[in-house]
RNA sequence: GUGCCUAUAGUGUAGUGGUUAGCACAAGAGAUUGUGGUUCUCUUAGCACCGGUUCAAGUCCGGUUAGGCACCCCA
């Protein structure tokens, strides 16, 4: 909402039909000056690969096992879905939402969060006629304009799991099951914070009595607390200012403010849990920032050996009542979502401080080439071996043979095959051996057979 | 959004207001034009941007931008 004002050019841009470089001020143009990704977003480069495949593979099959489909919703989606879903007074909301008016002066966004999107494609694809429950995965980029900092991006990705119709416990334990599993599958320690803030009811009277405990107190708190009095009482809960301890100490605990229902079904998820053998903490500060949570609340922490971290890789809860309220037919639903920028920079440093070593995928065998005709051949044996699965390294743009062993070495590639002239006029190839320096000459059409059989692969 | 710290080749860094802005790694070329790992030579490439102070600014000051940290909040 803050932000139109910012985007008011660009909106003319579009009503005038202007080219953009002709409303963009001459020196823009025509500047040599280097540009630079915007504030908060970030290139993610090749040599991240590795761990951004590992983690999408990991979703990816958990997903599978657990039969969650994968969905796919637009990145751009009309601003007013994620005002009522999330909730005004939230800062996702409030301040941190990317806003504008498109061409045709409609208010879009950028989406700060999927949860939203689902569960409108879930009432507009009329899911609910589906077999239940639902269950659906989605993964992409999430936009904040936050401040950044470190694990802190305005653009980043979330991989979310969310399930539509099943109101059982077990369905929130699968959720947390399948968060912990995907950091089981990097190997990073992690624990779950988890709590339960009950239906509407039962935290409007347990809101209404931790306001009467803390207004009693005011004069004693910090004075963030002074204004999370006003504007988000629940989150009293967690502050961090030593002189507000003594008082969140003796506040009242909203576990005690569940009504039977509630209670019950989180016992339930907590017996789960303990069942499943995940490390969870009971933290009754835990109360999320988006308001459309019932029930089960959680966030999923690293363990990083000094302390736990203080910023949350995941998180996720029940929220029965969004689908209502978003114009569906009543339906119970849980949802889940992990930082996947987080997630790796943890799992990074865990890699470091334990010198854990990531396995790079290397060619099996390198193609070295010399002259016009054996460029061609190499290209055609190439391709070829490409059918057979087998990595296969090279370089056109090299012509001499010792860059390119010199390439092969430096890539700690096991085999090189030479096609020189000579080897074009006799229908052979050579293969080298990288670690040993031995040589032999074979046909042609065998060198796919003898480097499978090198490697093990035959 | 608030406060604090930072900014020199691709990366990591040196540089009392006057230096041809130095080093390491990486990258590219070469040391008998068909053979890698060691060595040697050469090359490419940098003071984030804008303004101010000064005879002189990478260095001091202001602003901008970006990054980091702590809040707020969140993934």
């Amino acid at each position: 909402m803050v932000k139109i004002k910012k985007f008011v050019k660009d909106k003319n841009i579009g009503k005038e039909k202007k080219p953009v470089a002709g409303a963009l001020p001459a020196s823009a143009v025509k500047s040599k000056k280097a540009y630079n990704s915007l504030r908060g977003m970030h290139d993610i480069l090749p040599r991240e690969e590795k761990y951004w495949k590992t983690c999408f593979h990991s979703a990816e099959n958990l997903a599978e096992h657990f039969q969650f489909g994968r969905i796919e919703t637009p990145i751009l989606e009309e601003a007013g879905l994620f005002v009522r879903s999330i909730g005004r007074g939230t800062d996702v909301v409030d301040k941190e939402m990317y806003i504008f008016e498109d061409n045709d002066g409609d208010k879009v966004c950028l989406r700060p969060e999927a949860t939203a999107s689902v569960v409108r494609a879930f009432i507009n694809h009329g899911m609910f006629n589906y077999p239940q429950p639902v269950k659906v995965w989605y993964w992409g980029q999430m936009f904040r304009h936050d401040r950044p900092q470190a694990g802190r991006y305005r653009q980043f990705h979330q991989v979310g799991f969310e399930n539509f119709g099943d109101k059982d416990p077990a369905a929130d334990a699968e959720l947390i099951l399948i968060a912990y599993n995907i950091y089981k599958d990097l190997g990073v320690p992690v624990e779950i914070h988890i709590n339960s803030i009950g239906n509407l009811e039962e935290r409007g009277r347990y809101r209404a009595e931790l306001l009467n405990y803390y207004r009693g107190r005011r004069a004693y708190l910090c004075d963030d607390c002074k204004a999370r009095l006003s504007k988000n009482p629940l989150r009293l809960l967690d502050c961090k200012e030593t002189q507000c301890q003594p008082i969140k100490e003796e506040a009242p605990q909203i576990i005690d403010w569940l009504g039977e229902e509630s209670k019950k079904h989180f016992m339930r998820v907590l017996e789960y849990l303990d069942e499943l053998a995940i490390p969870y903490i009971l933290r009754s500060s835990l109360v999320r920032g988006l308001d459309y949570y019932t029930n089960t609340v959680f966030e999923v922490y690293p363990i990083t050996g000094e302390g736990t971290a203080q910023s949350a890789l995941g998180g996720g809860g029940r929220y029965d009542l969004l689908v209502e309220e978003m114009g569906g037919r009543p339906t119970p639903a849980v949802g889940m979502a992990l930082g996947i920028e987080r997630s790796i920079s943890v799992w990074k440093q865990y890699n470091d401080t334990n010198k854990i070593e990531m396995p790079v995928k290397r060619a099996e065998v390198f193609f070295a080439q010399l002259g016009e005709q054996a460029r061609s051949r190499t290209m055609k044996i190439i391709n070829d071996m490409r059918k057979s699965g087998l990595k296969v390294g090279f370089n056109f743009f090299k012509n001499s043979l010792k860059s390119q062993l010199e390439l092969a070495n430096n890539h700690k590639i096991p085999f090189a095959v030479i096609l020189g002239q000579k080897e074009v006029q006799d229908g052979t190839a050579i293969i080298r051996d990288m670690e040993s320096g031995v040589q032999e000459i074979v046909d042609q059409k065998k060198v796919e057979s003898v480097i499978k059989k090198k490697l093990n692969k035959a």
